[in-house]
DNA sequence: CGGTATCCAAAGTGATACTG
DNA sequence: CAGTATCACTTTGGATACCG
């Protein structure tokens, strides 16, 4: 899947992983560099892959609850161990 | 490291660890969707970051060789596992 | 053979506006 | 709040050709 090597994707999963559920907003507090726009697009992306789950809430304010699916859970397990260790060996070099 | 989200990244450290050593072309053939430049940067990218090596040989025609380095080795062995369930996840839906 | 140089298309960004 | 839409702009990646 050339969708893994899309920008933020790793991240999202993972982040996503850790939260359980999470909302639209709390993801991307996580990621600065990420504009509305693309991780929109990534979310769909995701959803469209079968990787990630949206959960709709008809309340006002509006709440929308993202969270892994089987797949995605499979997925962020096995990432755990690449992205732990791509996190400890950025801050040697900082 | 945002490079772990750039194109053909994953793949090429792959590509590398499992052949041990291996030259531009080869490395190229098993990637029929990357074009010459775009696999020279990220090998410039990988060299760069510690993660492969580059050997090159004063001969003609001329041989350079790839390998990955202990850092790329360490990625590579956590990247093994989310490598292959992508594989196999996309077999099953072709 | 193993690239670099060049040029062009596509992906991503930022800002802002608008909707349910 | 959680987006979608748009647009101008920057960054990446692709195609091709040429050089040592």
């Amino acid at each position: 899947m050339g969708l893994l090597g899309r920008k933020y994707v790793m991240e999202i999963v993972c982040i996503v992983g850790v939260h359980g559920t999470v909302r639209f907003g709390e993801i991307e507090s996580h990621l600065p560099g990420a504009s509305t726009s693309t991780l929109s697009t990534r979310l769909e992306e995701l959803v469209d892959a079968g990787l990630v789950e949206r959960e709709r809430y008809a309340e006002i304010p509006p709440r929308v609850e993202y969270e892994l699916s089987a797949d995605g859970e499979e997925l962020a397990t096995r990432l755990e161990p690449v992205v732990e260790w791509v996190a400890e060996r950025e801050e040697m070099s900082t």
